[in-house]
DNA sequence: TAATTAATGTGAATAATCACACAGATGAAT
DNA sequence: ATTCATCTGTGTGATTATTCACATTAATTA
C-alpha cells in the first residue's frame, strides 16, 4: 500500500509552503531529519482520529479531505483541499490526540515530520511562529464564515457554493469528476445522501450542470454564482 | 457611555491570562505602553465587524458574544464567552479588517492593547507565540466540534446543549439569568426565535427547568444532559 | 403618564428534511 | 465471468422545523 521514499532531502525537495521559505539551511535540517514521504491511495486514511500526535503532516500533492466523527458516530467533512498544505497542526499544539481524521481523496504524496522539531522552531523562530500564527488566524476565520454560510444558506447555495469550489479552487476547471461520493457529499454539505441526488438532478434539469456519475460539466456558471449568492 | 480608566498599569492588574504570565517586567511593558482600559455597559459594542484591527482586545470581566453578519445580513452567534480572554486575535494576524463583531451582553471590563506591542512579543518570545498557537489551537477544535454538534444533533439536544453550558460554564450555577434574547437564543443555536419559546415551554412542561422571563432554574441536569447528549 | 418600541407567546398553515423501501449500476475480489 | 459489497436514483409517508399572523407583555422614552 504504502511507499516510502528514502533519503529524503527537504531542501531538494520542489514543493515547499511558503512557511518553510523563512527557514535557514540550519533549521531546514531541523525539520527534515526526522521526516518520511509515504505515498498513499485514494481512499487511505492518512490521519486517524483518536490516534496519538506524533507528527506533523505535510500534503505535498493530493486532494484530502478533513473529518470528524460526530456525537452520533455520523461522519461530517469539515473542508476538502488539496496540497501543498500542512494538516494535523491544530491537534498537535492542542492536544495529545487527534480531533479529526485526514483521508486521501486522490493519491497524496504527504510528509511526516516530527511534532519536536516543528516545536522548537516554533520556540526559537519568531518569524516561523508568526507565519504560522497567521495560517492559524486565517484558519478560523473561513471556517467561521464556511459554518455560517452554511446554516444561513439555503441547501441549494451550499450545494452551489460547494460546486463552485470544487470548479474554482479544487480543479480550477468547469469539467470535473467529482472526488467524492454521494453519502461524502452530504456529510459535507450537512444533508443527507437522498437530498444531494436530488439537487444534482434538479441542476440538471434546468442545464446548470452536466452530470454522467461523477463526472460533473458546469454549463452556466452564472446561474450558479446567482443561485450561490441569493443565499 | 464608555469610562475610560487612565494610569493603567498592567503589572499590578489582578486579572490577568495564562499568556500574560510568561512575559518579565520588560516585555509587559511593551505591551502595556500603548492600552487603555474601557468599561462597557450590556450591549455595547466592543468590536464591530468590517472596522480595521488596530486592537487586540483583553477583556478582564464580563461576558461577551462573538457574532458576524452573513451573507443575507442575518446574524449569527459563533461564541459566547466570559472574561478573562482575548478577542480579535486571529483577525490581526489574517487581516486589515475585524471579521466578527464582539458585544458585551453584561457589564464588562476591557483592555484595548496597541496589535504592534503584541505582534512584536510573538515574533521575540517565543514562549508567548507557542502559548498563543495553543490558544489558537484550542479555539479551532472546540470550533470544529461545536459546528459539528450543532449540524448533526437535533434542534433539542442542542438547545439542552446551550443550557447546560449557562449553567456549568458561564455562570457555574443550577439558577441564571439568561444572557441573551429569545432572537439571539435563536442566532446562537441555529433556529428561530418562535422555535426558541416552543423550546423552552417544551422543556418548562416536562419540568426540566423553570422559566420566568429570562430566568432559568435547571430542575434536571441528569435529564437535560440526556437529551444534549442523545443528540 | 402616555406613547412607542422591543421582546415574547401561540396556533395553524407551510415547507423542508428524514427514513425507509426497493431497484439498478458499478467496481473490486476471487 | 461471477459474486458480493458499495454506491446510486427515486418515490412515499412521517417527522421536524419554519413562517405567518396576531395577541400579549415588558421596557423605553418623550
Amino acid at each position: 500500500m504504502r511507499e516510502i521514499v528514502k533519503d529524503n532531502t527537504c531542501k531538494d525537495c520542489g514543493v515547499k509552503s511558503s512557511m518553510i521559505y523563512i527557514l535557514d539551511e540550519e533549521e531546514m535540517e531541523i525539520l527534515c531529519k526526522n521526516s518520511i514521504e509515504i505515498q498513499f491511495q485514494k481512499g487511505e486514511r492518512i490521519i486517524k482520529q483518536g490516534t496519538f500526535t506524533q507528527n506533523i503532516v505535510f500534503v505535498k500533492s493530493g486532494i484530502i479531505k478533513l473529518h470528524v466523527s460526530g456525537p452520533m458516530h455520523k461522519d461530517e467533512i469539515l473542508k476538502i483541499e488539496k496540497g501543498p498544505l500542512f494538516v494535523g497542526v491544530p491537534d498537535v499544539f492542542a492536544n495529545k490526540i487527534h480531533n479529526h481524521s485526514v483521508t486521501a481523496l486522490s493519491d497524496t504524496a504527504a510528509c511526516f515530520i516530527d511534532y519536536t522539531g516543528y516545536k522548537y522552531l516554533v520556540q526559537n523562530n519568531g518569524k516561523f511562529a508568526h507565519e504560522l500564527i497567521k495560517t492559524l488566524s486565517n484558519s478560523i476565520i473561513n471556517y467561521y464564515n464556511h459554518c455560517v454560510r452554511k446554516t444561513q444558506k439555503q441547501l441549494a447555495a451550499t450545494f452551489a457554493e460547494a460546486l463552485l469550489y470544487f470548479s474554482d479552487y479544487i480543479f480550477e476547471s468547469n469539467e470535473f469528476l467529482i472526488p467524492i461520493t454521494r453519502v461524502e457529499f452530504g456529510e459535507y454539505i450537512g444533508t443527507s445522501r437522498e437530498s444531494v441526488t436530488k439537487l444534482i438532478h434538479d441542476f440538471a434539469k434546468d442545464d446548470i450542470i452536466g452530470v454522467n456519475g461523477k463526472k460533473i460539466i458546469i454549463l452556466n456558471k452564472k446561474i450558479l454564482q446567482k443561485i450561490s449568492n441569493a443565499g
